[in-house]
DNA sequence: AATCAGAATTGTAACCATTACAAATTTGTG
DNA sequence: CACAAATTTGTAATGGTTACAATTCTGATT
């Protein structure tokens, strides 16, 4: 549990004049670093701020993102993804269970800010796909196995 | 334009089953490397195949990146777009035009397969946003122009 | 050629994440 | 306290994508 301290001071270094439902969004975005969704804050909000209004974590998050306080993922096709881990690194997701890891970046130049030809790149996103752990092995077995074709799901 | 052997023979080595409209969705990709959305792809063909179904390019399209035929790319926030260059290299969109571009990747080793951890990572994706070339110069004098309270904080 | 099964295509109707918008509330300031 | 600006809220669209059932096409067999 972050302290609200550390949550304004986020909000302060970015430019982000703090509200009751500005620190609780900001909060639990560095509280649940596993790349959460709109609907996962807001859900996980509502009970403390029954009045919190799902638009408004909409626009926070959009607003975060905006002034650079959390980072905007657009590795999962369906929903956004926000993360207040703001050091570079790079993300993987599994195909199978939608789950979305961190992966730490060896070559990190690769992503560093520069101008390509006439390119003015100010950010950059890496993505990995595949299996994780979890799923590796049951959709290993399944392609594998001869029989069930679709039954075999394995519970991820 | 892209002769129809080779697009047949770019379908059959991704095992997909060639048919009129596979062989004009996947020509069409061929032709244009300007990385289009679903509605650019059915309206470039709809004239030539005025019976052409909106739902088949959807379908289609998908088949061709599930089987490898071409890439699916997400970084564009509101449609996918689809690239026939399925040749390692990075994606650039700007901010301000939504131009997507190409851009050779020097560092190769960071975006090749590999099991990081416990993760199995089959495909891979990097993305740059920032201000192509037109639109660089005209963000420039719009924020130069009048020192604006936001602009400098939002500057990283 | 006729038939038939499976595959591909089509069109319509949903789905659902996101945004637009206007009203209501809160905040800061004199 | 009062007023203006900023923030929040709720509802109503928007629009890309998918589900689904009906139709059409394909290709093998007779």
């Amino acid at each position: 549990m972050k302290s609200q301290v550390e949550v304004v001071k986020r909000l302060a270094q970015f430019g982000v004049k703090p509200s009751l439902q500005r620190i609780a969004i900001m909060g639990y975005v560095m509280d649940n670093l596993v790349h959460p969704t709109v609907d996962t804050v807001f859900n996980g909000l509502s009970p403390a701020i029954p009045t919190l209004s799902k638009t408004t974590v909409y626009n926070t998050l959009k607003l975060l993102a905006r002034q650079g306080a959390v980072l905007e993922l657009n590795i999962d096709e369906k929903n956004v993804r926000y993360d207040a881990n703001i050091f570079r690194h790079a993300h993987f997701r599994c195909k199978q269970c939608g789950s979305v890891h961190d992966v730490p970046v060896e070559s990190v130049e690769v992503l560093t800010k520069k101008s390509a030809g006439d390119l003015q790149i100010t950010e950059s996103q890496l993505y990995y796909k595949g299996y994780c752990g979890k799923c590796k092995a049951a959709v290993a077995s399944e392609t594998s196995e001869i029989s069930e074709p679709q039954a075999a799901k394995a519970g991820a």
